[in-house]
DNA sequence: ACCTGAACACCGTTCAAGT
DNA sequence: ACCTGAACACCGTTCAAGT
């Protein structure tokens, strides 16, 4: 960044684009982002993106390859911090998630704007979310057999029901709900914390029959 | 339908272009519709609808509005159909709301749709939201009493928590996520069912003191 | 009171032509 | 190989003018 001299050729106007892109989502949200002002912002003329992107929801997908790889990243990290117990690490997973989604709400939208994105089309967008998920899945079977989760219950059941917790949590936070669910303004994140540590307590195995 | 003539005055342009823009919702998505597009499906020109919405965002309000209203009155019913504890009324409602987003897809993208519609500026939208979030509440309070969800939790914690579950299971559905999660196509509505059926299960007292 | 239709400032996308 | 810039078919929105 500054060694790059005004040739011609751009240089690295696909990442250029795709940093133009997240400043526009950031200030306007997904849908405010236009192919034409990403261009103006890079400093090329309206037809250039087509020549790395194949149309919009290509560029914008490549944001979401972005914003993905920073929350595995992210959660990855976030379970090796806290390797006490599976039960903690799988509540250290739905708050890096939620700590993601509040420190980058412009990634955030953008992952979750289904209809903005080309998921299908997309590998590293795709193995992404398979490793957020499997990491999950993976801890909440390590919690089974730490006994502090019930073997009863399925682990993938399991891990579906609080990926939709915490996806939903992140969504009503980032959308303006919780006022209306009695959250006072500020106090946000340990709302979302609280509803989390509540979901793991119910997960919790009540008598405590387990070897650890 | 078919007792209006074709007037200049249209005679309900308002709903007509409601309707107009569910239909191409559920064709394109939200993002799809365009207020001119609408305009042309009411058989009117292209300045007419802002005689009766100041932007497209107020049309897409109305549209969510009406949405609004039918979820909300068939929470209500499914209250009523099953009365038998507060804990099974606490289920019907979310299957409930999981079969409606199922039933309605349309409605339900607009609904969420959180950049496409203006819910400050709609009592009408605020208020069916209200409506479903308190029933929700109340059964939970209700299960509380007969003993069947623990009373140490906070209840309106524990509906925060079930409306993003519903609402989490909901959307990752309907945007294609449960191949990922190993749900096999056409098992959705069980899948989506089991995993409420799993967090209601979890929010059951364990130790069965109650007084029910 | 309500609708038309031209106008304006935008889009996404394509494609010949330039370097 | 990569970018320009005109062109095309769209938008949302406004506003004089019509009925």
């Amino acid at each position: 960044m500054g060694t790059e001299r005004e040739t011609y050729h751009h240089g690295n106007l696909r990442q250029a684009l795709v940093d133009a892109a997240l400043a526009l989502a950031a200030r306007l949200g997904p849908e405010g982002v236009s192919v034409r002002e990403a261009a103006r912002l890079a400093g090329v003329s309206s037809g250039a993106p087509f020549r790395h992107f194949p149309n919009r929801r290509a560029l914008m997908t490549a944001v979401a390859e972005e914003a993905s790889g920073h929350l595995r990243i992210k959660v990855q990290r976030s379970v090796r911090a806290s390797d006490r117990t599976a039960h903690r690490r799988l509540q250290a997973i739905g708050r890096a998630y939620l700590r993601w989604a509040e420190d980058h709400p412009a990634h955030f939208r953008i992952i979750s704007a289904r209809d903005q994105i080309d998921i299908d089309t997309s590998p590293g967008l795709q193995s992404g979310i398979q490793a957020v998920r499997e990491q999950t899945e993976e801890t909440i079977r390590a919690a089974q057999a730490e006994g502090s989760v019930d073997g009863a219950w399925d682990a993938g059941q399991l891990s579906l029901l609080s990926r939709a917790c915490v996806y939903g949590l992140a969504r009503m936070r980032i959308d303006g709900h919780l006022p209306q669910w009695g959250v006072a303004p500020g106090d946000e994140s340990r709302a979302l914390d609280d509803a989390l540590a509540l979901l793991l307590q119910l997960m919790r195995k009540q008598d405590q029959a387990g070897p650890a």
